[in-house]
DNA sequence: TTGACAGGTGGACGATTGTCCACCTATACT
DNA sequence: AGTATAGGTGGACAATCGTCCACCTGTCAA
């Protein structure tokens, strides 16, 4: 049976318990009716990788209890169903927030980051704490207002930069402090 | 102490080992060294609504183990460290994946869609098997080549609109099969 | 001074845990 | 016909599990 298959009674249970099954559970999950068979079978899917253990011999989430699919590009389109297994996974979480503590999510408004592709309504992750270059794209708080800009850079001159015609770059006249930098946008489609 | 301050040794064991710790593994979290001491501290943290545990008594991770901190909109700012604790926090992955099974990720190529916001380098979060509509953003295979793009539906007419002046719709002259529609747009910055 | 109480130690309890052994099939191959 | 093997049953084992009791502090209010 195909080990992916296997899995999914797994899977579904970590979603909804948010934790592992012991092997008693694994073999209700499997429907054995001894322990053994669900543990010998365990076995073999963490030799082979879809499994893993704890020191302590509890069972532990494989990447593929939270990963995504990844499907190259768009150009490449969907593989066959036979080539899919070969596909690589990636976890979001991990993927987008490196540092836990430090992120937050704010909602955009305004259009003045719409030619970097940030739109109203968009989530931004942004980071504190962390080092402001040029080029990147900010939470700022300039002149008593809070803003969403690229950050500039020129020696000891700093400004803020829109991403839309319609809008001029601007040069702080009292002070500038950047709160965090923008680590990722999401956009959502299709909420309901 | 703190409630969330508590939580933090609980939080890095359970991204470390990627389950939630027995009470005797948490006395030795928290510097105790009767399990007792852990047991009660977890009750009142559980009655607070920081913690939770299953129906078989283990624990279990909150929502303060997997979210992000939401921080209102960009004009907002960021709020105080006082009012910071009201704020509302989110599960990534629960927020952007419904159905994990059906759901892929892609690479963008090429700026067809930019005006969507949808930018070369850019991830896109899709999803196989839900009904595509008037106006998504779809994966489609149409001629022989997969492409990015707005799905437009009039009557019995179907044809795919790109988001950037310099490319014209495209109507089938084959066949036109989507794929999966669009669920959300994810970029990274900073990648390091 | 007293008493209540939050917060800690140490240890006990039965239940559940991971592990593994003895054994029972089918199936497949020599 | 014989036999190795994969895949299952049932049950044993020590270790660990969650729970809870008896007891020992400090702190703070009456």
């Amino acid at each position: 049976m195909d080990p992916i298959q296997r899995l999914q009674p797994l899977i579904q249970f970590y979603r909804g318990r948010r934790r592992m099954p012991s092997v008693r559970e694994l073999a209700r999950l499997w429907g054995f009716r001894s322990q053994n068979a669900a543990d010998k079978l365990a076995r073999h899917l963490i030799a082979r990788g879809f499994l893993a253990k704890d020191t302590t011999g509890k069972l532990l989430p494989s990447r593929f209890f939270y990963e995504v699919r990844i499907l190259g590009t768009v150009e490449a389109g969907f593989p066959s169903p036979a080539e899919e297994e070969l596909g690589d996974t990636m976890d979001l979480d991990e993927f987008l927030i490196k540092n836990k503590e430090a992120t937050y999510m704010l909602k955009v408004t305004g259009d003045s980051m719409k030619d970097a592709g940030i739109l109203p309504g968009d989530m931004v992750l942004v980071e504190r704490g962390v080092e402001p270059h040029d080029g990147d794209i900010v939470i700022a708080h300039i002149d008593h207002a809070w803003t969403l800009k690229y950050l500039r850079k020129r020696g000891r001159k700093v400004w803020l930069e829109p991403a839309n015609k319609r809008y001029k770059p601007i040069f702080p006249t009292e002070e500038l402090k950047i709160a965090a930098v923008v680590i990722a946008v999401i956009r959502k489609y299709r909420d309901e």
